[in-house]
DNA sequence: TGACGTCAAGATCCG
DNA sequence: CGGATCTTGACGTCA
């Protein structure tokens, strides 16, 4: 089984994508953005292998413009060497990676421009995942579309379209039921027709469930049929729903609790979990040391490193129940762990804490900042304390002045990015 | 016509 | 000028 995240990742440096809009699209920004947008990829995955995360979702914007006419590079060839390199790392990590079109590529539009759209976004899918040399394992996420006022109709244009597809597209796409058209039920008789693995989306299945008795570990039971041999493990989505606002909206942070009692759950656990979720890499890490029975205290304590000034600055107290709880390296539970860390952060905002884990941070660069570090310092702590200054804006700059002194201890703390 | 979702780029405003 | 905050973009569907 391997846990995952989708796209980007949370306090690790050089990982962030570019982008450029359509009117900039210039062979040479395209040319740039790529090579940046690649050696972020790269970084990625060194990134996931240090952390033994060996599930991972390649953002759709990795080239720009990837199916898009504006975009005339050959850029399979002008950066194989870059392109096969990081495709051998992600080979040696054993990582399984995929990628996800989102909710804009309708295979089955009854337009027929947006439809050849859709063609146009999978064939570049499937070529940047045959550039990184990965095999029919490594998936493209794809939903069914729209419904056009009838369905059974709608899933004849889909199947048709699919059907036309080339090989080296069709043997890597899977469907997912979605939130509003297309139920596990829906998704699974198209399954059967075309024999398309099928990604089950928990809640998904919430907001737009299939009629009958089935829960959704039933649903998972059936998808697993669907994927053959060539196509590797079973894979799901797995997320949970944000508290408040929209009911399809993902949530802050996975509750650890609440997958455990997922996970346990689970008939057969042999199954790859494609976490969605804000907080990304950090609620993979969270849930892959959750469910590992063997995991080490040194791994704990890394995360506590992570986690730890995030922790002060929500509780003092919840701080000190964390560092009482780790001085008994034998017998850690991981659960409770993770779980006083999510209730701190559900504490409304507690002045003095933030104040306390300021200074605390303040301490380890102080010493060697410029004056004028010092004295944005000083403004920007009166300004929090007479509330006029937001507390985001102190910690953008004790991160500018642990990044200038390059404190990696703190340039890499959840504090700086939750 | 605007809401939906995503997240960096671009624009604008402030000191 | 640097930083904070708001708006735009690129995609297609549906009410």
């Amino acid at each position: 089984m391997s846990i995952g995240y989708a796209c980007l990742v949370l306090g690790e440096g050089n990982t962030a994508f570019s982008r450029c809009l359509l009117k900039n699209a210039t062979d040479d920004n395209i040319r740039s953005i790529t090579l940046t947008n690649l050696l972020a990829l790269e970084n990625i995955i060194d990134y996931n292998t240090k952390n033994n995360i060996t599930l991972f979702r390649i953002s759709s914007d990795i080239i720009p413009f990837g199916s898009h006419p504006i975009n005339k590079l050959n850029w399979q060839a002008e950066f194989s060497e870059t392109l096969s390199r990081i495709g051998e790392k992600i080979k040696n990590a054993g990582i399984r990676v995929s990628m996800h079109p989102g909710q804009y590529t309708v295979l089955n539009s009854p337009i027929d421009k947006i439809a050849d759209n859709a063609v146009a976004e999978l064939n570049y899918h499937a070529l940047f995942l045959d550039a990184i040399l990965t095999d029919s394992k490594s998936k493209i996420v794809l939903h069914i579309g729209g419904v056009y006022g009838d369905k059974s109709k709608s899933i004849d244009t889909f199947l048709n379209n699919f059907y036309a597809l080339p090989e080296f597209v069709k043997k890597r796409i899977v469907i997912e039921n979605d939130d509003k058209n297309y139920t596990a039920y829906d998704v699974l008789k198209i399954s059967e027709m075309a024999k398309i693995p099928v990604i089950f989306d928990n809640l998904h299945n919430m907001s737009n469930p299939s009629e009958g008795s089935n829960n959704q570990y039933d649903w998972i039971e059936l998808c697993s049929k669907t994927w053959g041999k060539t196509d590797g493990k079973q894979k799901i989505h797995y997320s949970q729903q944000k508290p408040t606002g929209n009911k399809n909206a993902h949530s802050s942070t996975i509750n650890i609790r609440e997958f455990m009692d997922f996970y346990e759950e689970l008939n057969d656990k042999n199954i790859d979990i494609m976490l969605e979720v804000k907080d990304k890499n950090l609620s993979a890490i969270k849930c892959i040391n959750a469910t590992n029975n063997s995991v080490s205290i040194g791994e704990i304590e890394k995360e506590w490193a992570g986690y730890k000034y995030l922790v002060l600055s929500c509780s003092a107290s919840f701080y000190n129940d964390i560092r009482n709880m780790l001085k008994d390296k034998n017998n850690v539970d991981v659960i409770s762990f993770y779980g006083i860390i999510e209730r701190a952060m559900l504490l409304p905002e507690n002045i003095g804490a933030q104040i306390n884990a300021a200074e605390h941070i303040w301490g380890y660069v102080s010493t060697k900042c410029t004056p004028a570090d010092k004295k944005r310092f000083e403004k920007l702590i009166n300004g929090y304390k007479n509330n006029t200054v937001n507390v985001s804006s102190l910690k953008k700059h004790l991160l500018n002045c642990a990044i200038k002194q390059n404190v990696k201890y703190l340039k890499n703390s959840y504090y700086f990015y939750l």
